[in-house]
DNA sequence: TTGTAAGCGTTATCAA
DNA sequence: TTGATAACGCTTACAA
């Protein structure tokens, strides 16, 4: 592509690589005058810098990789929002990656980031992902990484969270304090913490409004609108209708809505719905879906900065953090008494 | 990061760097042990050749850029998931950007995968870019790219489309056939070019069946659920309200919805819905929503299909192909006469 | 303030 | 079948 190099510039001007180059790279004395000349004539002859060079000699790319298991739900493109804002105001360009919630291909993305000599990882592992050795080896080999929202216990760098306990207590203290007896949780993939974060929350809540909560009112189901309806088939068949459903997601939750409502049932009369990580749908389904918001553009924001301190801070020692970030409870039509 | 370089491996193995390349790459004759030899010490040592100095010397990297608008409505995710398939079957890695349909940040990006040399590009156009002087100069200097779904004739590259003068006209003509008579069109962003073509579908499925369409039946409307509740709320307030809405796209047909609903009006028998590119929410919506589906995995697969063709026959003249693509009709409630 | 020359980690050409 | 050595395009001591 680009076949003007930085010697053809100096020759044009009768000068130095070494001048042209102090030119580019304003931290020289350099007569500004020449710099002038040169940054002029170069602009012209349509010279760019190789980066390839660049990197080479600098082992620094000023790109951030990106690291995400899927991007149809919402939630990640919205946190990658977030993220690059702050990352293009700070001069860094950023090159997103997914994995299809597939362990392989979520490392081969993280070595083509490498490749490329980013300067950092914002990373949010996929469901599958429980071997983490490879990202042991990163952290020790001093890759400014931070984690978010899908984090693993064992890898010690710094951490974006949201409260999903405290929140998923909240969702489900809602539905108990509107009068629903019988409440049962979706839950989402098993591999996840945030999973067991919410059932947490959702057991916790139980137990400090003394009802009894029976191992079955927690059902395995998964991250998709058909896992929800999946189930919710399932208690049609049994007869064994819940007043409430406190799902560990959005779709899943109006998956279910769904083949509730074509059954006949009226929610939230016969059947209330709360769902979680509030997606675009939430406000626009019939009735409208109780759904737990996440920040999700300042989770991308708060995990670039973190990056960005990391790796502009190497030579200090580093200490990883973790910032849990808050929501809120948006209480819509599906789960509130009449 | 990687501090083993090929000279630690010649030195570890007595042999010269240029023997411990050839093993790398297996083009060289090389005696087969010596080969398993290094190749086994070079695991061991943790060696992994440094791409920058690879990409310095070769001008290649076996990356592809993929450069999208925007990717919170579903349908950008899924063609990239499409085109990933065929790039990773083909030993390529893709690096993946999105612009926030803003044209600067869509070019910044632009640059940032050409310092990454990527050896083609997957491109998708902001709704503000109709300046494509800076693509017209890649295209000229041989980077290979090809345009999908949002594509500006000025370029003259392989491009992938979808059909949406036909699937308007069909989506319309269903709604002329059900019997509705005052059908609107709400249309999209005013710089894409599949914006008018659905519009000249819709236009001329009225001149087909002889009815007579006032300019005013079609009213600029955008992307967002939002801009589908705005009109909607307009055409209430001055009661000007039609039989049946066809819409450029499935969030503005389901904002508009939900404010009719919310007004009392009975979906279809009061007004009708036709979406387009069905999202997620048209089946899971109340009524479900008639809409017509793209192919999104095929867009994406066609689209890394014809750039790695041009990619790998860059001695033979290229020749820009375009492909179009056909989607399909989802007849649902939110349209069908009872 | 500018120039010279070594070096970043590879591959490619030529010799051996 | 292997080894020297010159590139690739740039930065950076050091010298001038």
């Amino acid at each position: 592509m680009n076949y003007i190099t930085i010697k053809d510039v100096a020759k044009r001007l009768n000068l130095s690589v070494s001048t042209i180059s102090r030119a580019f790279n304003d931290k020289y004395d350099i007569k500004k005058e020449t710099k002038d000349v040169i940054l002029e004539t170069a602009k012209e002859m349509g010279y760019r810098p190789n980066p390839m060079a660049k990197k080479l000699i600098q082992r620094r790319s000023f790109n951030i990789g990106i690291v995400v298991p899927e991007f149809i739900n919402g939630y990640f493109p919205e946190v990658i929002i977030g993220a690059q804002e702050i990352l293009f105001e700070k001069g860094y360009q950023v090159l997103i990656t997914q994995s299809n919630e597939c362990f392989e291909t979520e490392l081969k993305n993280v070595q083509t980031l490498e490749n490329n000599m980013v300067d950092g990882l914002l990373l949010s592992i996929s469901c599958e992902t429980s071997n983490t050795e490879y990202y042991q080896k990163l952290v020790k080999n001093g890759l400014p990484i931070v984690l978010f929202n899908r984090v693993n216990k064992d890898l010690n760098t710094s951490k974006v969270l949201f409260n999903d306990y405290k929140w998923a207590f909240f969702a489900t203290e809602h539905l108990i304090t509107q009068g629903y007896k019988k409440i049962v949780c979706l839950k989402g993939a098993d591999n996840l913490s945030l999973s067991h974060e919410r059932v947490r929350g959702f057991t916790d809540a139980f137990k400090k409004h003394k009802t009894i909560i029976t191992k079955d009112k927690i059902i395995p189901t998964g991250f998709y609108a058909e896992d929800g309806m999946r189930v919710a088939e399932a208690m049609i068949k049994n007869n064994d209708i819940p007043d409430a459903i406190f799902a560990c997601n959005d779709p899943t939750a109006i998956g279910a809505m769904k083949v509730f409502k074509k059954n006949g049932y009226r929610i939230p009369d016969d059947i209330a719905f709360v769902g979680f990580t509030e997606s675009k749908m939430a406000d626009l389904i019939d009735p409208p879906l109780t759904s737990v918001s996440q920040p999700t553009l300042d989770i991308g924001r708060e995990a670039a900065k973190l990056l960005i301190e990391q790796i502009e801070n190497r030579t200090g020692s580093h200490l990883p953090q973790t910032v849990t970030l808050n929501g809120q409870l948006n209480i819509r039509e599906s789960s509130v008494r009449i």
